[in-house]
DNA sequence: ATAGTTGCAAAAGTTTTGCATTGTA
DNA sequence: TACAATGCAAAACTTTTGCAACTAT
């Protein structure tokens, strides 16, 4: 039996709902909607505004106030990662596990690097009265 | 023959035009008075809030969007550096050096660890077209 | 029903830009 | 005098918040 294009749509639905109830996040339509983008490939990397103009295409309305309260609770629930490579916005990863990044900033491109390639050899004793929270390594990369 | 307060300030004046003139850029006013600040003591890391609070303190007037523009401009000029850590706001090294950083997001605070403390090992080649321009590590601390 | 939650318009920040003014040659 | 460079008010961003409306129980 193959499924229609609406079933898929609404099994990508049904997988946020449950994503976002054990995540102790109502499922709202708005949550819903975002979640649905969000997880429904593999690892992305968004920022409010590209994940905004994607609902928007979509033909969903989300404002973008909500898609940044959004990204925000994601990022408390444990759903996404807060990625600080630019200046300029925030980028949010929906790779939760230990790993860094490339970033190509014309571009605002960011790749993935698993966890376990990368080794940070030499790292000082914090200040006395801190510790280590953690470590962000991030190649920053140009057209060659 | 000890030098009055009112020397210092000159001494500190005329070191910052030299630096100035020297990065090829113009020893106005208003630059010289961010570079006295920025450059009198050793390694220092600033927002532009916090270096316009300084320079108002101080009794001097910089509008700022000066001090934004200034740090841009000495960023551009090779004599600061931006460390990109926090979403909310930029922070310009005067270190320009090979170093990386502790940052202790509670508190703005940055602190330099020398580049030849740290080694990164295992940093895959970078994707077809793509080459490394820098590396950055940031250690995210808290209080312990 | 209703108590807590949510979504968004409006506000608050931070940062950039356009242009009158200034300073230099 | 001319003319490039500068500094800042105003504009343009991105992001946060207060509260009316909603929704899950």
């Amino acid at each position: 039996m193959g499924k229609t294009l609406r079933d898929s749509s609404k099994d990508a639905a049904a997988a946020a709902t449950l994503r976002l109830r054990h995540a102790g996040l109502r499922p709202t339509r708005q949550r819903v909607e975002l979640a649905s983008l969000l997880f429904k490939n593999c690892d992305r990397h968004v920022t409010a505004e590209s994940l905004h103009d994607e609902v928007t295409d979509a033909g969903l309305k989300v404002s973008l106030a909500t898609v940044y309260n959004t990204l925000h609770q994601f990022t408390e629930a444990g759903l996404l990662r807060q990625v600080i490579v630019d200046s300029a916005r925030s980028y949010f990863d929906t790779n939760t596990g230990d790993h860094q990044h490339f970033f190509l900033e014309s571009e605002g491109m960011l790749i993935d690097i698993p966890g376990e390639s990368i080794a940070v050899a030499g790292v000082p004793a914090p200040p006395p009265g801190l510790s280590v929270d953690r470590v962000d390594v991030v190649i920053r990369v140009k057209r060659a």
